[in-house]
DNA sequence: CCGTGTGAACGTGTTCACAGCC
DNA sequence: GGCTGTGAACACGTTCACACGG
């Protein structure tokens, strides 16, 4: 997750596992529905239909946090959003400043998920001058010269990052020297960042090569019956065949473009 | 990842693991810059370097595509490329529609992850017909009730989910009925899918929950020494005096928000 | 000699299955 | 009887360390 030193070796103070923390929103917003419509109590078979896992997972997971729930009966809904939210620090309020006032960046700051669950826009920082004043999502847009400013103004410690990846690294530097220790990061960039810095990535383009690769693999697995205990046909028995070059760096004249077709990977 | 039944026992059939799949796209993008700069090899080291993560690992992801790579020089850059982009199944052109164009459907549309890489925007898709026509990134929005006839004449088998979460689902089930069985979804809900169907999530709360969490957690961290062996001291000794109701259903005449704020989780 | 490729050790996460309690 | 809570088994992922080959 973090990029740089995710080490933590095993501090073991009442260590509750990093999956285990990943799914707490997911229960938290399952929990949060029920609550809305007034529902006392759920199962834990229940909860985890909503909430997209399986039964014996949520229990797990749910013993971490300590034994809430009552035996024959489930949990408690409004206890346990309590608890979660507790757990997840949202019973206090983060302010989050957005940095590259951009489509992306525009689409965060209206973003209903801020709002809600005691995070807050504290700022839209963006460093083209023609934005600065202009407000996007009710909120206006202030230079990224005052970013610094900013940042120990309002005591923030959560950066989002919705720049070019070209300057992500830059602004992830300012951030972090200003103070923010938790970076949520849209640009498609490795960041690195110094130890007790956290930084979590979205990334749109990782996303799609991930589905396509599976997407890939149904298409190949037509021909075979889905039960095949050994069905192991691989499409090509030789892929070395296809590939620009078999391999050893010689043989083509040393150069680089080995075969005809040379991918042309180039990213916007 | 996938909702619906990602069971899969253990198909075995040259299995790739999913957490080696996960990191391909990172290596593919930092093996893109050195080509650029026409770098011919590089070794294990420099190149996890650049994408983020240790040596050891990623010569063990590179196991599992092939023994492509020299002893005692490293990786050819192009080659290494092509190898990646084809086990991701990016050099074929993968057609995707994006439905729902708010704010953050726009900024996908506009995003240049698409356009590179294989992927290709074949349509827009809302549901408002003030929007139907209009140019969004360049490309014209075509109104929903197309949706089918889109997807099929197309032959598109990526979709991304960019609506509001009240509406997420029957898009799903819409898109998965025309054909579509690779899902990106950026609204705030469970999908549920048939089977053979992936889904991957993009949920920003769910980012920053898991943020605030170690934001938390760093704050609680400062008094005791790191190497506290038993420090276990809670916050709030007895948490029940705080929270809404210790148990029992009754006693709060079944109200909701518990501290003050009301969550509200809906998103825009 | 250097850096890849990989078995083996280790750690984390998931699932099973059932004891314990309401 | 039903459902939680959890040890134990299992599967997956990561790291280590070194043999192997250019």
């Amino acid at each position: 997750m973090a990029t740089g030193r995710t080490h933590r070796p095993a501090t073991r103070s009442r260590g509750i596992p990093e999956a285990t923390v990943a799914r707490l929103p997911l229960y938290l917003r399952a929990l949060t529905a029920l609550s809305e419509r007034s529902v006392p109590t759920v199962s834990s078979e229940e909860l985890a239909a909503a909430a997209g896992v399986n039964s014996a997972k949520l229990r797990k997971d749910f013993s971490y946090l300590g034994s809430y729930g009552t035996r024959g009966v489930g949990y408690d809904v409004e206890y346990l959003v309590y608890q979660i939210s507790r757990e997840l620090g949202l019973t206090q309020d983060w302010p989050v400043v957005i940095v590259g006032i951009g489509n992306l960046g525009a689409a965060l700051a209206g973003y209903g998920g801020f709002a809600s669950r005691g995070f807050r826009v504290a700022a839209l920082i963006d460093a083209d001058p023609a934005m600065t004043g202009k407000p996007v999502a009710g909120i206006p847009v202030q230079h990224s010269d005052d970013l610094e400013k900013i940042i120990s103004e309002d005591g923030v410690s959560i950066g989002v990052i919705a720049t070019p990846a070209g300057v992500a690294q830059q602004v992830c530097d300012r951030l972090v020297a200003a103070g923010v220790t938790s970076i949520l990061n849209f640009a498609p960039t490795v960041l690195s960042v110094p130890d007790g810095v956290d930084v979590r990535k979205v990334d749109l383009s990782i996303e799609l090569q991930i589905l396509a690769f599976h997407e890939q693999r149904k298409a190949g697995e037509e021909s075979s019956a889905e039960e095949g205990p050994e069905a192991l046909a691989e499409p090509e028995p030789a892929a070395a065949v296809v590939a620009p070059a078999p391999r050893g760096t010689t043989g083509t004249t040393g150069r680089k473009g080995p075969d005809g077709d040379v991918p042309a990977v180039m990213p916007a």
